[in-house]
DNA sequence: CTGTTAGCGCGTTCAG
DNA sequence: CTGAACGCGCTAACAG
């Protein structure tokens, strides 16, 4: 293993110096930083990522806090977009990401979180699909011992941000897409909304009532808590009498549709997320698509900035609305 | 932070004494151990890992080396479940896992990527979906330098181990249990196979050609490519022909099947993994399941023995067939 | 059985 | 602008 000491035997000067030069200080003669920089690469020198973060205590770690349902697939793609974007830029930012899921986290107090991740040198966290209800992490952002940044959830404050799309607006936008795009007598609509009091379903709820005002069209809301077996019957229940379906996840739509399918009627059904799933459903849909992977990358970005010194604050990130089938998303 | 001195000073004994406690080493009296651990638990200790690896050399640190396909979810389902069943095994053994993309791999010499591994204070690499095309990735394991497990991969030597179902019987078992549920005149049957010269797909086909002679049927091969759209193109040309179609991975009988479909034909098609994803097929499938999560966690394990000294040797995992429809995997 | 001491590889003062 | 010296938190000999 070729050492820092090594380089600087090489190019002739000072272990301080090299440092210096890796770590881009000011203050060091274009000629110096030319024959470190040739000893480096002749020797392949890689700094010792583990030392690095010992010596200057601001382990450029952070911790990527995921929440993988085991339950459905659908939430695997997701997970996983974070985890490639997360991960990928990390690695460009030189930083290095410690992947924790909630699992790890259950059953110990805020406390014993923190100093797990102290004793892991991580400086900054990313948290994915906090909801309400997570306790401890809801505490683990309050007390403000580490910057965070949040995926999703609309909190920050001086050592907080998040990044997230306009759930809002997003979801005015494909509802009204579809809603334009079935001209026929759709004035009524059927809205299956995410969870109770959850950080995004409350925001695309919102987005629904705003729409609701804008068109007058006759809204009627039932929760499926983000479930696509709960969604098939809700529709199974009421999709008869209306006229189209809005549902805030691709899931729910995926199960909306069938419903219908099987009662052998159809409505127009638009989802949320942009999931590869969609295209399973038997027809075409149209849905939000976030980029989970830019947004994952996005974070890391913005952790990093945290971690620099700088102020929380909220990142809004582009979506698109697109239209998904089968054919299309076949490789 | 609380440091392993604030510990020894609490205790009332040297810090060596303590990190001797700590890693559990013989020779230290009951009650010294006793007085260690009550301060431990007082100041809720916790051994710093960045400062442990660099004194020890020895960071339980290894590399997790995923394949993740940006084209089909399908795979995000197993990279997803490599993930959790390795991470968490990780921490059970208190070890740190580092996940590592192919994509962060490419245009870089072995060297390189030794160098970075090294600089990362990587003992030991887990790789999951290595091709015999990934060239790096193949002179990596060939020349020894870290402790490998490989899954799905049959190499083994003095430090490489692999782990991996039986696929050869896995394939066999799941085609002769569909072909023994349809005894009608089902002589002919259609083999959609992987990738040519890819591991798993060989065994799968020696597994075929296996069935074929114990229960003497005609066989007629195709390679699919993994690839739905390869499985549907098949299909649509060879399926009305065959009485059965037997797939080399779920996503291929996906495609199959909805082949079948729009050729308003139907014959048994089955599938290899498990997904989910295959309960949206439209009709019920057997297939294999392979318990990802235990598979990654079982390779977590063998990589630990590894770096322990052990030699390296093959892990057969257990599978098991199932038939999926869509009622049963919808939550 | 326990304590002392010297590094691990690097970042960071602070003189020069 | 450079380099010697110290220390991060811990482990590993070696003394005692």
């Amino acid at each position: 293993m070729t050492t820092i000491r090594d380089v600087a035997k090489r190019a002739g000067v000072a272990v301080s110096t090299v440092s210096k030069v890796i770590n881009h200080y000011p203050n060091i003669s274009e000629d110096t930083i030319r024959r470190v920089t040739e000893a480096i690469d002749e020797l392949q020198f890689v700094p010792n990522a583990i030392a690095s973060s010992l010596s200057s205590k601001q382990s450029g770690r952070i911790a990527l806090i995921l929440n993988p349902n085991t339950q459905t697939q659908a939430i695997d793609e997701i997970t996983m977009r974070y985890m490639t974007g997360a991960v990928t830029r990390a690695r460009e930012l030189r930083m290095e990401l410690l992947p924790v899921f909630f699992s790890m986290l259950e059953e110990k107090s805020v406390e014993e979180v923190e100093t797990f991740l102290h004793s892991q040198g991580v400086g900054g966290l990313i948290i994915c699909g906090m909801s309400k209800d997570d306790y401890v992490l809801q505490r683990l952002v309050a007390r403000e011992h580490f910057k965070v940044v949040l995926v999703d959830v609309p909190i920050s404050n001086a050592s907080t941000s998040y990044v997230s799309v306009d759930q809002r607006a997003a979801q005015a936008d494909v509802a009204r897409k579809t809603i334009l795009e079935n001209q026929g007598p759709s004035k009524d609509v059927l809205y299956i909304s995410g969870k109770q009091n959850g950080y995004v379903s409350e925001d695309r709820l919102q987005g629904m009532l705003d729409l609701a005002r804008e068109l007058e069209f006759n809204l009627s809301v039932h929760s499926g808590e983000f479930s696509e077996k709960k969604a098939r019957e809700i529709t199974l229940k009421y999709g008869e009498v209306n006229d189209i379906i809005v549902c805030a996840s691709d899931l729910m739509a995926i199960g909306a549709m069938r419903a219908l399918m099987d009662l052998d009627i159809f409505h127009p059904v638009c989802g949320f997320d942009g999931i590869t799933l969609m295209g399973y459903a038997g027809k075409q849909m149209n849905t939000v698509r976030q980029n989970f992977h830019d947004i994952a990358a996005e974070a890391v970005d913005e952790v990093a900035r945290l971690i620099g010194g700088e102020q929380g604050r909220a990142v809004i990130m582009p979506h698109e609305l697109v239209r998904l089938e089968y054919m299309d998303i076949i490789v």
